[in-house]
DNA sequence: GTTTGTGCAAATATTTTGCACTTGA
DNA sequence: TCAAGTGCAAAATATTTGCACAAAC
């Protein structure tokens, strides 16, 4: 209840209301460009000095991601990590498996490959899901 | 008591036993090439008769994977997955959705675009992960 | 005033760990 | 023998859910 930020974009739909916590998260997201996990993203906004539930960030981050807002990635730890992408093509990421800093990439390749593979193997409704993690150069 | 002390020869590091659970184990996972995860590998030796500890199960699996000897993915269900391939060689599944079947694929050009990806981006260490699912032609 | 959203506490689910007991070599 | 291996019970971790209450519209 600090600061009156009404902001900018909220273009709510038809029955979704804009409330405080939902707003603060959105600026969070917006501000880094790294997958973060519900737990990181729940501390960081404690440390801005907006009190949001835990579970209300697992709410919010889900129901972002079930829209297709924000992009998810598993961890090798088991966690899921959450990020807004730049754009709603369909891409890829190339993830820093220390600092968690993310890359987008586009692989035309990848894609005519996995669609012709699987036409070969007579499968329908395809989709595929790829990762590619490493060591980015900061953390070497 | 007089211990006859002649240590220090030892060159078996790998002081590995062979148990039932671990044979077991092993069998199972070579009689599969499609990602499973730990609760399923233990229910899949409990139908066969065999009774191990799902803790046995979660230790070896650890271990093996460690060791290199298999591989592990993350599902969206956030299980960890396991497999065991027949080669050491790098492939990937197209999986259906539907009944699980499984069809090995080779991917020369992903693992080039993998690679030059993550090189440009001065990424080390890379790994990658392609899943490609559908719906195969029994099941439409 | 009604409906959507929030968040505490408790429930789930997966995997790990403490530790006493087995067993292979 | 005796350390490696096993597995029950309980802990640790991550996420979801029940539900009373608050806020948006």
């Amino acid at each position: 209840m600090t600061v009156d930020d009404r902001t900018s974009s909220d273009a709510a739909p038809a029955g979704e209301r804009s409330t405080r916590q939902k707003r603060a998260l959105a600026r969070i997201l917006q501000e880094t460009d790294e997958f973060r996990s519900a737990q990181s993203l729940h501390a960081a906004l404690a440390q801005t000095g907006t009190r949001v539930g835990l579970t209300t960030v697992y709410n919010q981050l889900r129901a972002l991601a079930d829209s297709g807002a924000i992009d998810t990635f598993r961890s090798t730890d088991g966690e899921t990590l959450y990020r807004r992408c730049g754009t709603d093509e369909h891409h890829h990421h190339l993830v820093c498996r220390n600092c968690g800093r993310a890359v987008e990439v586009e692989g035309p390749e990848v894609e005519a490959w996995a669609t012709q593979v699987a036409r070969a193997a007579q499968f329908t409704d395809v989709e595929h899901t790829v990762e590619i993690t490493g060591i980015c150069r900061d953390c070497r």
